[in-house]
RNA sequence: GGGGUCUUAGCUCAGCUGGGAGAGCAUCUGCCUUACAAGCAGAGGGUCAUAGGUUCGAGCCCUAUAGGCCCCACCA
């Protein structure tokens, strides 16, 4: 071996070593058990950062610990390249909006921006060292991804799960679609409250509203039914500032009496309680916002502008006019669009749903069938069903998704599905097979697409060629695991399992694997937009190495947010260098080693049965920390065994039987040779899911002229049966030599001076444990008369 | 307002079903020991947020309080 360790030349042809052995290639279950894994498949919507690195690498590591446990794992790798995200993407890069181009040449501009990216993330991913079977490798706008995501919504449609409503939605004025309850975000922002008077035969009323510029679309005004301030007014009719007209006072338990003047006005549509009370009090509707964020023409003083610019313009006419009593400056949280952070409206339009609100008792129990890791998880889960509100818009007025595979009569309005065996479609270049039933032989097509949620939620299916000829359905569904970071519980996980239920009656996966946030700064997350080409992933990689980084990313508790700091991959690098030291020590001792038959029969001395033992010991605990995803405490328990017990007490001991069997004889030299090459096999096999190039450079070095598997990660765990007796004789061994050491230490000695006499006090059960290693004792303490004493 | 989670050494954190308070970094001291000085051997350093409770026994379980963070609700 090299005196140092080249992780550059060792990783890149590691990467290419493995690929062309197709070593982590899925076998249909051939021989083996499989353990499917559903990958997030990451939204193609800018580059990739530490953030992503550290959630899929650790499941990645999942991956290799359950092909090391002897499964046939199913780990494909996605991407999420249609909708919104990505068109946002696009028009940032090319700096345009979809709607200034013929739909054809956007769609074009968005598979160029999605191939450039999809190239480099799988670049990373590859460089990463990711175990995945790459010609599993999908994509939701694939031919295949659209024609189940669309044979999906047909079948939901038919079973009624799936329908179309005119409805006020939510609705983004920047992205100019509709959007479902899960894209809300809220943000904290600063606003006035406006006190304005509207007259009655009563006298003045005072309302608060921070939306002035809705005026001309009130439709009456509410106040609590037992106000007993209000309660004269109640039937009256109340003119509106500015505009004039009147509208009728009526009554809602649904005011609250301590906000604003305990009187409010109700506008279509102002906020969700404005949509809750036009649906529940039958109110009539005013457009005044359009979908494109600005007012309708006919609006009196402040049509044609933007929601903002009337806003304010509104309050310079209500204060000239004399109508502003006064204005307050507020905090309050509003609804905004996680895609681009503008606060949402709410416009009457015909969408297309997915009925989630009847079946919520269904989602709650399927919760509780899958399990989750962390427990606390599911919480999340649960408390977003319980409070849905709206049922799952699917339909988005945009350009780059997976279209709708629906035309609607021209003289019925009666959607017409598309045939299975025209998906997938595109409505607006392919027709109808047959007529309408009311005999209509002309149609309109669907212009919207699918919610990128829509298709991302049947991942598993996907993967499973749900309905296709060569489906894999019953070998991988439901899928063993599904991994995922905690933002997207209320969506992927939750539109996942609705689907899953849904289509098959049965919950997508058995585990759900919920992993953590880096942050920047507590409560900070990582912007995309200031990402700078040092910080990449890919460069860290190439300063630091791929195992440096994975080695970080298994450092934190599952589920929990952490920070990066350049700082922490000195302790990788660290573990890295101590782990090439130690297998080039061990080599060394090895290059006349012939593997016995059976080793486990061998005659080892107490010592190399004691390292033995403790591998076979931390294998187990390390397995059953593995199954619970506890990937951290797994590498500890590892690291505790490599460190602290390999390298400190056993290599120590060992060492100058290793190098004078002239001293020591040649039988326990052999003894001693059985116990390094098992033991570091064994170690090596651990770490092997956290760092796997180093871990098989090192096997491709040495192991691989013995061993029958081409690479160390087709090898398996193994465990024996356990001998306690060894672990304690070497626990109490640790203890007599530290105690040397620290008197050694204390008397500023150096570590190979000798000492005249060592007395040792063991239990009786020791005694000859100890008296077999007598020369191991003497050999690692320096002591020139050791004595045994029970 | 509802729910969750965290608070442990100077820093970052681990602590499994309740029984010895731990790791890495940092600090200090010693050791060139034929794998590794990017190392080794040691030392110092903690009222386990606070207050109660359960228990023979609490960092861990229960209750309350404070602070941090997350999710949800709150747009008049």
């Amino acid at each position: 071996m090299d005196k140092k360790y080249n992780f550059m030349n060792a990783e890149t042809e590691l990467e290419r070593f493995w690929e062309e052995q197709g070593i982590y290639r899925y076998r249909h279950g051939k021989d083996r058990k499989v353990f499917s894994i559903d990958t997030p498949p990451p939204t193609v919507s800018g580059k990739l950062h530490i953030g992503h690195v550290f959630s899929y690498t650790q499941a990645e590591m999942i991956a290799r610990f359950k092909r090391m446990q002897g499964y046939d794992v199913f780990y494909p790798f996605g991407f999420d390249d249609n909708g919104l995200p990505t068109e946002r993407l696009v028009e940032k890069e090319e700096k345009i909006y979809a709607s200034m181009l013929p739909r054809s040449e956007f769609r074009g501009k968005c598979m160029c921006t999605i191939d450039k990216y999809e190239g480099e993330f799988k670049k990373l991913w590859k460089r990463l060292g990711f175990s995945v079977d790459w010609d599993l490798q999908y994509q939701t706008i694939s031919d295949l991804s659209q024609k189940i995501s669309q044979k999906s919504f047909i079948e939901l449609a038919k079973n009624k799960k799936a329908y179309m409503k005119e409805s006020p939605v939510l609705w983004c004025t920047e992205c100019r679609t509709s959007i479902a309850q899960a894209e809300l975000e809220t943000k904290e922002c600063e606003t006035t409250f406006n006190y304005l008077e509207f007259e009655t035969s009563l006298g003045n009323l005072l309302i608060a509203t921070t939306r002035p510029e809705l005026l001309a679309g009130c439709v009456c005004i509410f106040v609590h039914p037992e106000d007993e301030r209000f309660k004269a007014y109640v039937g009256k009719t109340a003119k509106v500032p500015l505009y004039e007209f009147g509208i009728p006072i009526l009554t809602d338990e649904a005011v609250s009496m301590e906000k604003g003047t305990g009187a409010v006005m109700c506008a279509t549509f102002g906020d969700a309680t404005d949509v809750e009370w036009y649906q529940k009090h039958k109110l009539t509707y005013k457009k005044i916002i359009l979908p494109n964020g600005k007012i309708e023409d006919s609006v009196s003083y402040i049509g044609g502008m933007t929601i903002e610019k009337a806003r304010e313009h509104m309050i310079e006419l209500l204060r000239e006019s004399n109508l502003l009593v006064k204005q307050e400056t507020i905090n309050h949280m509003i609804g905004v669009h996680e895609r681009c952070g503008k606060g949402v409206e709410f416009i009457p339009s015909t969408q297309w749903y997915i009925d989630v609100l009847t079946e919520k008792e269904r989602f709650l129990k399927a919760a509780d069938e899958i399990n989750w890791y962390p427990e606390h998880m599911k919480n999340r889960y649960t408390l977003w069903v319980e409070n849905l509100k709206w049922d799952w818009c699917i339909s988005r007025q945009r350009y780059f998704g997976v279209p709708f595979p629906v035309w609607y009569c021209k003289d019925c309005k009666e959607p017409m599905y598309a045939e299975e065996e025209q998906l997938p479609v595109n409505p607006l270049e392919a027709s109808p097979l047959h007529a309408c039933a009311c005999g209509c032989h002309e149609f309109l097509p669907e212009e919207a697409v699918f919610d990128t949620w829509a298709t991302s939620s049947v991942t598993t299916l996907i993967n499973a060629k749900y309905g296709e000829k060569d489906a894999i359905t019953e070998e991988i569904f439901p899928m063993g695991m599904r991994c995922q970071a905690h933002d997207i519980i209320r969506t992927w996980a939750f539109y996942s399992i609705v689907k899953s239920l849904y289509h098959t009656g049965k919950i997508p996966w058995k585990d759900i694997m919920i992993s953590g946030f880096v942050l920047a700064k507590p409560g900070e997350k990582i912007s995309k937009s200031k990402i700078n080409a040092s910080d990449s992933p890919m460069a860290l990689i190439e300063y630091h190495s791929a195992d440096a980084i994975r080695y970080w990313a298994a450092n934190s508790k599952l589920g929990t947010d952490t920070f990066f700091s350049e700082e922490e991959m000195k302790i990788s690098k660290r573990f890295i260098n101590k782990l090439y030291n130690a297998a080039k020590f061990a080599i060394l001792q090895l290059e006349d080693f012939k593997k016995p038959e059976h080793y486990e029969e061998a005659d080892l001395l107490p010592v190399d049965r004691w390292i033995l033992q403790r591998v076979n010991e931390t294998t187990k605990r390390a397995t059953a920390l593995l199954e619970n995803y506890e990937i951290g405490q797994a590498r500890h328990e590892i690291d505790t065994l490599f460190w602290r017990d390999f390298c400190d007490y056993y290599i120590e001991i060992a060492k100058e039987r290793l190098y004078q069997p002239e001293k020591h004889g040649e039988e326990n030299r052999y003894s001693g040779q059985i116990a390094v090459y098992y033991s570091l096999l064994g170690i090596l096999k651990l770490y092997a899911i956290y760092t796997p190039y180093v871990t098989d450079y090192i096997y491709q070095d040495f192991y691989r002229k013995q061993e029958k598997e081409k690479s160390l990660h087709e090898t398996r765990w193994e465990t024996k049966k356990e001998e306690r007796i060894y672990i304690e004789f070497g626990e109490h061994l640790k203890e007599i030599i530290a105690e040397v050491r620290k008197n050694k230490t204390e008397h500023q000695m150096s570590m190979k001076d000798s000492i005249p006499e060592l007395i040792i006090t063991c239990p009786k059960r020791f005694r000859e444990l100890y008296r077999k290693s007598e020369k191991d004792i003497k050999a690692c303490t320096g002591a020139e008369n050791l004595i045994i004493r029970t």
